[in-house]
DNA sequence: GGAATAGTGTCTCTCAGACACTATGAC
DNA sequence: GTCATAGTGTCTGAGAGACACTATTCC
């Protein structure tokens, strides 16, 4: 069977910067779309992947440094006319990171915010809203949100990572409440000391229950 | 870039038949596994497929006669090992139609219950286990199982459509307190006359309307 | 009338949202 | 002590589950 079609994987690194959501962005070094700002992905490589969540691994640790974040398949893109290559696939990973993580930035990398995010080449603002919607409707019955937070953090850390990435407030006692639930916290010795106030207990998540599930959801 | 991927589209179509899931199985006509019952799937046609989706639909129709079903994306599986020809990449869909629809069975197809389904080839058991997740999850929170019945149902039907998906005893009265919220219904004329009892009222589902969500859950 | 299913009313208990309250450490 | 945020208690209304009830048709 004479096939020719292209098989690539893109991710969109997300994570908060600044009480936003971000993604993260490579300039392109070969064509098609040279020099533009593009999601990271690459080529899968037969020889060097196990599978596509192999080359998702691979493309963020060359593209940008990042070793083991939390990684999802979000959704494939397939298609004559989304390469002008040709036919081609591309499956689409989405990975959170800690804000802060991407520190020592090389010139070929960049962060934007998803709200307002300008024009990308391919079909990567498809994807881009893809996989921000699906992160969004994920955060409302789940712990996702969390892994944008450093290893340790406290429970208003928590909450507005999970109001940024949902984008509206929430009640601070009926969040605390739900928390509790699904024990997927537990708090660490240490305590944070910011600020002339009561200083916050720290809590990391729990290494046996990475991703919780809420029952319901949690804002209506 | 020498990738040699073997692209390839697989669907995973439920019904319901005799009051349980099943899965349509085609035998295969070719190698490998040439004469073993597996999922309707095939290549990516490059010149005749706008996409996937595309492709999936070609696959539903050349292979069981079906023609605008639901179709939905599923996921992707790939690596090296899942398919004896090489490095393989699966585009996943699944597809409910209603029971009945695939009335006039060629020897080539045949349906099997998804609970206890026999050892399938390539990776088709596992992506039979997703989608049948999917559904299962997906039919807590939305319209989903309504596709699996004929144009017009009864809310008993309905409601037994929903305990098929999901495995567990509804409530009546609460079923209805909660279709009545998401007015994806409407009421024909016509109304079910069987049996020595008070006839039912037939509904439809309204064109404008074809997937509608519920904000929380089912069942508990 | 009886049988059988269609369809509705109502009670209770849980829980989410709202909001006020107490706790505690920096200064 | 004050300030600022951490953290908790409580009221209320909406809704899910349970279950009993009425309605309507065929026989």
């Amino acid at each position: 069977v004479e096939q020719k079609i292209i098989a690539t994987v893109d991710v969109v690194l997300l994570t908060i910067i600044e009480d936003r959501l971000e993604v993260l962005l490579v300039k392109r070094a070969a064509e098609p779309f040279a020099g533009r700002w593009a999601l990271p992905g690459g080529y899968v490589h037969v020889e060097e992947d196990g599978d596509a969540l192999a080359t998702a691994r691979r493309v963020l640790e060359q593209k940008a440094g990042i070793v083991s974040p939390y990684l999802e398949q979000l959704c494939t893109f397939s298609g004559h006319s989304r390469d002008p290559r040709g036919w081609s696939v591309s499956i689409a990973y989405f990975a959170l990171v800690p804000r802060g993580a991407l520190a020592p930035q090389k010139s070929s990398v960049c962060l934007q915010a998803v709200d307002g995010l300008a024009q990308l080449p391919f079909d990567h603002n498809r994807i881009v809203d893809a996989a921000v919607a699906r992160v969004r409707s994920k955060a409302g019955y789940s712990s996702l949100p969390a892994f944008l937070l450093p290893e340790t953090f406290t429970l208003t850390e928590l909450q507005q990572a999970y109001e940024q990435v949902i984008g509206t407030t929430l009640d601070k006692s009926a969040f605390r409440r739900k928390l509790g639930l699904l024990d997927f916290l537990e708090p660490v010795k240490n305590r944070s000391r910011t600020g002339k106030h009561r200083p916050a207990q720290l809590f990391r998540i729990r290494k046996d229950r990475r991703l919780a599930l809420f029952g319901r959801t949690l804002a209506s």
